[in-house]
DNA sequence: TGTACATCAGTGAACGCGCGTTCACTGATGTAC
DNA sequence: TGTACATCAGTGAACGCGCGTTCACTGATGTAC
């Protein structure tokens, strides 16, 4: 079912063809939107004819799953390594610096992810990996509040970390959607930050 | 290009029949995905034949954008409303409510919400009237904000109401992702209500 | 390390269906008298 | 208010294309000796 193991050996032509149709996919993903995309045009632009994807999907729906859990584990990696990456104390601004980084980087990624999103909304199945993904990283975030409370100035108005990571995510979430529309990167990054300094630090620092 | 209108007399007929297709293209809008239906589904659903159709409009595109405004339209009036609906003092929690109340009312308009904003990204057309639609919005609230100040303990955080009004929309956009996903309608309703409050109060009011 | 063979991955032609688009036609609608 | 007519809205058949899906085949890959 997920994927095309049928229990053979895998060679290293496989793993390449795949590769390579998931590259091409995001690309024109990225491009016209799920909703837009034939197999025909995916194996066009890998270069592949269309018998070759089916040889390692078994639909467009199933290369999209499997796209985007590629792509959500290096992000989740990239988070995770933004959050880790100062000592054991945690400095809020620094780390809300290199977390914004991360995920605002990539246009092309959000355009995906929300067609994933859109895709999810209507397949409990799917919608499940999307939320655990999220759950996922959301606990990073939240382990990493909790961690460092009580040595930095942090949550004020949310009760516990759990709350400020959801706190934190939907600030994401809702950052996105206006990105997708104004295309300002700059601005979406200086906003996020603003807002996520706003949801975890004390109002009484103000501004 | 708007729409079908040659100049030509606008008939009873006509309105009931475009009225008639729009309606049926957001019942299945929302249960498919925009990206999976085609002209054919959206007029046996209506009940007409598919030259009705190009009678009325270019392409699905066409009435998608029809169909978008119409209901943001809907929507928004609601939301002003909403937040008209106390007396010349901002109750700021039951405008809260209210407001909640009407956002995420409408999983069906969620969908089709989400469906047209992947659409607009794509577009930068059609992202300037999503957009503009949305600064409406956030011009209608600020103005609440800013003539409730004073009168209630307001924006800590934030700088001004434009930037509270954009961030009342970010967490509007962030808790309807989560909404598509988990489908807790009761539990983001309450979760938007913390959020906005958190980012409405002072920090000091505490929970 | 080279050769022979078996298996496997990707090819590309073929089939057929769904559906976008067009258009001559007909029944509905509204207007003039 | 009724009738006759002109125009217009929606019908449904027809055409053709894009593309999903299948499959017999061939060249690539890896293994055994």
């Amino acid at each position: 079912m997920t994927a095309k193991a049928t229990g053979g050996r895998v060679t290293g032509r496989r793993v390449r063809t795949r590769a390579n149709l998931l590259e091409a996919a995001f690309t024109v993903f990225a491009a016209k939107g799920f909703g837009r995309v034939s197999i025909e045009q995916v194996c066009e632009a890998a270069g592949y004819s269309r018998g070759a994807f089916y040889s390692n999907f078994d639909s467009l729906d199933e290369l999209f799953f499997a796209l985007y859990r590629q792509r959500a584990d290096l992000i989740a990696d990239q988070v995770s390594a933004a959050l880790a990456s100062d000592g054991p104390d945690l400095d809020v601004p620094a780390a809300v610096e290199r977390v914004t980084e991360v995920l605002l980087l990539d246009r092309d990624w959000l355009l995906v992810k929300t067609d994933f999103l859109v895709h999810a909304a209507r397949d409990p199945q799917v919608a499940r990996t999307l939320l655990e993904h999220r759950a996922r990283l959301r606990r990073a975030i939240a382990d990493r509040l909790a961690r460092a409370r009580g040595h930095t100035a942090l949550p004020a108005v949310l009760g516990d970390a759990e709350a400020a990571a959801h706190a934190v995510v939907a600030a994401y979430d809702g950052v996105t959607t206006q990105l997708l529309l104004d295309r300002d990167v700059a601005g979406a990054r200086v906003w996020l930050g603003q807002l996520l300094t706003a949801l975890l630090t004390d109002g009484s620092t103000g501004q």
